[in-house]
DNA sequence: ATAGAGTGTGACTATTGTAGATACACATCT
DNA sequence: AGATGTGTATCTACAATAGTCACACTCTAT
């Protein structure tokens, strides 16, 4: 279980509710709750895959490389989590069985169809949505609380 | 990374290549590749999940519970694998800070939504389907061997 | 120009998940 | 009764992930 893809997720809406100013990997941290140097690793990736892009020096801090309309979860996944859906087997199934020979190749093709299947639904979401749904459950929120 | 979906699934179609004969977990492991106590707690996972049988005692083993045709690489996931797909914030996220407060939730269902495409991508190859691959993958092997 | 702020990255540690190994009570067949 | 094999618990080894610290480097602001 690995939570990269949800820290990545989360690091991208923070961006997207801050409006267009650099936010810092400190501030960011403090949002998901994690250390700095976690939160820049993930900006490297992301930002090797053209989602986001940094300013060094005073003021600076982590932007969002495209509108949030235009990224998509699959694209995040793509950049931080890609291809470690299913192991195979660790030490290689045993060549001598028939069985063991093929296993491999045949699964190889179901696995990447499958893959291929989740970063497609994925793919139907954007950071933009995913934005305004979070800031529809904190109205929501507000609502109730001032009702009670 | 973790191995324990394509090692069912190969073991399953052992179990189904290998005719209705009980099979026994240290002969499974062999073509694996690992030990009888690994196959043993998979198998344990796929009967608890109706997938396979076993007999106790002197020619017993494990046998599939019901026909080949009938089993699909989903339902193997299900058994093995369910809802590892994607790890939240190990240490949870920031719930002073609005995106930290709702982002899981908003999160939730899109990965929920991209595990049912997963699995229905899964559901379309039955471990019948895969059997035949992997035997004909073996033709093809021995065409080959023959004319060299 | 230079001090301060902040990134990118490497190295190390701690924690967790996974697999390998062993042991043993129990069920079943012969 | 004895042999065979399952199911499960426990322990160890190993691998992956996250947390922590450190530091060279870049840019901004003054």
């Amino acid at each position: 279980m690995n939570s990269r893809f949800a820290v990545a997720v989360h690091i991208l809406t923070l961006l997207e509710q801050g409006g267009g100013e650099p936010m810092t990997s400190e501030y960011v941290a403090g949002s998901v709750n994690t250390n700095p140097s976690l939160v820049r690793r993930l900006l490297g990736s992301m930002a090797r895959a053209g989602l986001t892009t940094s300013q060094f020096g005073a003021g600076g801090g982590a932007l969002l490389a495209r509108p949030a309309e235009q990224i998509t979860l699959g694209d995040v996944y793509r950049a931080v989590d890609a291809g470690d859906l299913f192991g195979m087997h660790r030490e290689g199934p045993n060549p001598a069985c028939p069985v063991g020979r093929h296993i491999q190749g045949a699964l190889e093709t179901r696995i990447d169809a499958a893959e291929r299947a989740l970063q497609a639904e994925l793919d139907r979401t954007t950071i933009a949505e995913l934005g305004r749904d979070v800031a529809s459950r904190e109205e929501r929120r507000d609502a109730l609380q001032e009702a009670c």
